[in-house]
DNA sequence: ACAAAATTACTACCTTGGTAGTATTACCTG
DNA sequence: CAGGTAATACTACCAAGGTAGTAATTTTGT
């Protein structure tokens, strides 16, 4: 049964995710930690919450050691990646990933380097044909 | 004053924008039309909440015309896609142009001819740096 | 002239994400 | 053992997106 999920996850979801995928599991505690870190303060129940909301879609799950739950994601990053990357490019650009990287490298500051690196990439691509 | 909201808009409301970018302008009955060759059957009242609830966030505004309100656009639509790329390349790469187009790359289906074209705006690009 | 169609206004509801307070429980420390 | 601390559970709210019904009004077709 292969999940084919689509999935959508709001900022502080992925936030979440990301520590969880850093890490391969935390607990409430070290999520708000290196949350903190980088944002402003979130209460300790927000994240509480949000996990429960969250394992309740399916998306994290936890393990109980002694009084503490350790959760760990249930979803892999490039599932949520390539989700959300193609529902983006469907959205904007109706699928076409020519109109997406052109949008990218007009709007958006490009150094002559990452020129580079990026016509290495396609000539990888290429060959993979 | 430059106005630099970001502008994130929901399904149905980008869909409804794309009406009206194309358009120019578009009565509620227009847009439900225009919507309905592509997708399933909305209710007129649905469109018309949603264009009431877009001109309170400021995305469009409208005209009268005897008994009916002709919405138009008051966003462009290069600040909603520049928006939403910008915030979903800064979500999930972290700002970083190179790995979300390598994930394009990397996700999905690409033809030679996509590289081919791929390649000539990158060189494009470069002439102008 | 009168019924049918169209149009806006108002109201309502559901879902999801986000945020957090309060309650309860369990645990540790002096 | 008492009191603070940490953890989860429960509850509550708010905002936004989405969806649509009903009411009031106007227009129009026959």
């Amino acid at each position: 049964m292969p999940k084919n999920k689509t999935h959508r996850l709001g900022d502080l979801q992925l936030r979440i995710m990301k520590v969880l995928w850093e890490r391969r599991e935390a607990t409430v505690a070290e999520v708000l930690d290196t949350l903190d870190d980088t944002d402003k303060t979130l209460a300790y129940t927000t994240i509480a919450t949000m996990l429960r909301k969250m394992e309740a879609r399916g998306l994290v799950s936890h393990r109980v050691e002694g009084r503490s739950f350790i959760y760990a994601p249930k979803i892999a990053a490039e599932d949520v990646s390539r989700s959300m990357a193609d529902h983006l490019v469907d959205q904007l650009f109706e699928g076409n990933l020519l109109d997406a990287v052109s949008h990218l490298l007009t709007t958006r500051e490009v150094s002559k380097d990452e020129l580079k690196q990026l016509e290495k990439l396609i000539a990888e691509r290429k060959k993979k044909l």
